[in-house]
RNA sequence: GCUGCUGUAGCUCAGUGGUAGAGCGCACCCUUGGUAAGGGUGAGGUCGAGAGUUCAAUUCUCUCCAGCAGCACCA
């Protein structure tokens, strides 16, 4: 007589079950509610399918839509293999290959078949409507163990080549799993799935684009289509989502920019941004914010040549791992006389910089160094190019011309923490100024990599310490280490801002380097008289310029903080009488310095309001008859229906003071 | 760089094998109006660049360039 097995529930109470039995059987034993909400298992632990026998003892707790995360990624998996069922269906011959579940959803990526053009967005409502028809045949999804060389011969069969090639490659004697929708279709899984098609709800997806995709992810490899889409538990999850979406959208930094006229991209400079007068005056802003900052925390600021010799770059290491990112430019007068080439075959040739740091190290090689001087921090804006594949560029956040906030700390060996330590305070401080918050996050050394593990261990652990040091290794800091996410010379800190709608932003950096000290032989004289090598600390804020303006127009969607709004009041007249008084009222503002816009056009109050709140001006001081009697400003704030009547002095002082830059606020 | 889509007025977009349209914006006129669009008139375009097919190309085809989405990339 066999054994009951011994389930053991989240409240502590227990069950025994025959052998054999299933999550399932336990949620039907306990009331048929649970077992009609039970989505998935948690088995000791780990995500199984409702209808997976026990295997032995166990610690079982239910998955409900109320588990949110496991039920969405259950979802999510579901509706990718719904979609290449459904595609399947409707284009035999189709072959399939993964469809993992995203943040927001799922995709598939398939190979049309032969002789048929890629499927694309025309397709999707098709694919949705099968989709919606396979959900409603409440199909079971059932697993199963296969060896596998029958699911070779099965793939094969059935011409999928990738699939065929996926299996083939798997260990021998691996077992493996595939799910049955219904007993018409079945795709290779590790799981697990929901009990049936029915669970999912067929108003709770959207296919959202086809994108071209590789095969394994290697550019070498076919081209794939991918089919994208948005999953979640219901239609209303589905509605939000979709207006997050809209949001996002209505914040996209280059539709703002053309609005509130603060920079313009074209094709003759593409990838190098045009700043206008208003967005130039944002970035006046911050290279003021961020000058008072590093001068209050040690740095000394330097400017270096933004051209230099390319053999320089072949000591730094930059020609040979880097140059197919560098713009390069001959050393020589270009041949304007006669019909030959513009330069000669054998010229010297330049780089213009992709990067800061071996300038500053030439600074700092300059004369002798004493151990006594360091820490040494060198900080530039420093406006590199990088000459980026195109399909990457993307309005400010992806640019081949930016300029870093970009500084490097000659120090010793002993510095090290005390100083990343330091670093992780002043970015707190400059994050917490601009009204983000922000995860750290450590990223570790990668499978490929240069140097030692002793190397790499001391590496990681003075990273580590400096957070623990500065008490931000915590949750609320979203402290977390990332292995194999480091760069190959190093581990790095990395901080990821989180904006208005929640998405993240990876700016802020700090590593440790060993490597071009070396290679550029840096040293410093120690207390012993013998020189020493300098660790460098390469490191960023803003991460740059470019980048870190897009960011906050996203995340203000356009709304920016008073001191950084590039026109911070219009005075607009009501009736043309005033704009005297109108004019003298904007020369005392402009005088009291703030930037003061005026517009005395012959338009109605109602055009004139409705025009700078959509440029996004924080105050608008209305003047009218009234105003000018008893010389008053009649101030509307963007977002606020509200007006104020403020005398003209009390205005002034009203926007001296909303106009104060975050770092200079009193406490 | 790869795949797909797109490129028409300053912006957003419609349209056509016989060299073009709307709304907004802009200029001028009327209107002087109290907190998110007052009315009228007018100016603006080598229809991304080049080549091909055609009697004729902005329209069809090809190449290139750029943008968008995704992939790959982000030392």
């Amino acid at each position: 007589m066999t054994e009951l097995l011994k389930i053991s529930l989240p409240d502590g109470s227990m069950r025994e079950m025959e052998p054999g039995s299933t999550p399932a059987d336990v949620a039907a034993a306990i009331g048929p509610g649970l077992a009609k909400a039970a989505l998935a298992a948690r088995v000791d632990g780990e995500l199984r399918d409702l209808n997976r026998p026990f295997e032995g003892d166990a610690e079982l707790a239910l998955v409900t839509s109320r588990d949110e995360e496991d039920a969405l990624e259950l979802a999510r998996h579901d509706f990718a293999h719904v979609l290449a069922e459904a595609v399947q269906a409707l284009w035999p011959g189709t072959q399939i290959t993964f469809g993992p579940a995203t943040a927001d959803g799922f995709y598939y990526d398939v190979m049309a078949p032969e002789g048929r053009e890629p499927f694309s967005m025309d397709d999707l409502p098709a694919i949705e409507e099968k989709m919606r028809e396979i959900i409603k045949a409440d199909k079971p999804l059932r697993r199963e163990v296969w060896s596998r060389s029958q699911l070779i011969e099965k793939w094969e069969s059935e011409g999928e080549k990738f699939k065929a090639e996926w299996a083939q490659q798997l260990p021998e004697d691996e077992e493996l799993t595939v799910y049955w929708s219904g007993d018409d279709w079945l795709d290779m899984c590790r799981g697990p799935h929901l009990a049936s098609t029915g669970k999912l709800d067929p108003q709770a997806f959207k296919l959202m684009r086809v994108a071209g995709a590789y095969w394994r992810g290697d550019q070498r490899n076919a081209q794939l289509t991918r089919i994208y889409g948005t999953g979640w538990l219901n239609k209303k999850q589905l509605n939000a989502h979709l207006h997050r979406l809209e949001e996002a959208a209505k914040r996209d930094h280059r539709k703002l920019g053309r609005e509130m006229d603060l920079f313009h991209l074209q094709e003759e400079a593409h990838g190098s941004v045009f700043w206008h007068p208003n967005g130039y005056m944002i970035w006046r802003e911050l290279e003021a914010y961020m000058r008072r900052a590093i001068d209050g925390a040690g740095y000394q600021e330097v400017k270096t040549p933004q051209v230099m010799d390319a053999r320089q770059w072949e000591k730094s290491g930059h020609w040979g791992k880097y140059r197919e990112n560098m713009f390069v430019v001959p050393d020589e007068v270009p041949n304007t006389e006669d019909e030959g080439p513009l330069v000669s075959s054998d010229a010297d040739m330049m780089a213009i910089k992709p990067m800061n740091c071996p300038a500053h190290v030439l600074v700092f090689k300059q004369g002798i160094t004493s151990y006594r001087e360091l820490p040494i921090r060198l900080y530039e804006n420093g406006c590199c190019h990088r000459n980026e594949p195109h399909g990457a560029l993307h309005g400010l956040m992806r640019v081949r011309q930016f300029t870093q906030d970009d500084a490097h700390i000659f120090c010793t060996e002993d510095q090290i923490v005390a100083e990343v330590q330091a670093f992780c305070e002043l970015a707190d401080r400059i994050y917490k100024d601009f009204g983000f918050t922000y995860e750290i996050k450590l990223a570790l050394r990668p499978d490929q990599r240069y140097g030692s593990d002793e190397d790499w261990d001391k590496a990681e652990a003075e990273l580590r310490q400096a957070v623990i040091d500065a008490g931000m290794a915590t949750e609320e800091y979203g402290w977390e280490e990332l292995p194999g996410e480091g760069a190959f010379y190093a581990p790095k800190l990395e901080w990821h801002l989180t904006d208005a709608i929640g998405r993240t932003w990876q700016v802020g950096t700090i590593q440790s380097d060993r490597v071009l000290p070396k290679r550029l032989d840096a040293t410093y004289i120690g207390e012993d008289g013998n020189r020493h090598r300098p660790v460098m600390l390469h490191r960023a804020i803003f991460g740059s310029y470019e980048r870190f303006i897009g960011i906050l127009i996203e995340h203000f969607a356009g709304r920016l903080p008073v001191w950084l709004a590039p026109t911070q009041a219009v005075v607009a007249t009501i009736v043309s009488d005033v704009d005297p008084y109108g004019r003298e009222v904007a020369a005392k503002l402009e005088a009291a310095g703030t930037r003061v816009g005026t517009d005395f056009r012959n338009e109605k109050i109602n055009y004139k309001v409705r025009e700078h709140s959509l440029a996004k001006v924080p105050h608008l001081l209305v003047v009218g008859m009234r105003e000018a009697e008893e010389g008053t400003v009649a101030m509307r704030t963007l977002g606020e229906k509200e007006q104020k009547v403020l005398s003209v002095d009390e205005a002034i002082a009203f926007l001296k003071g909303a106009a104060t830059p975050a770092d200079l606020l009193a406490d």
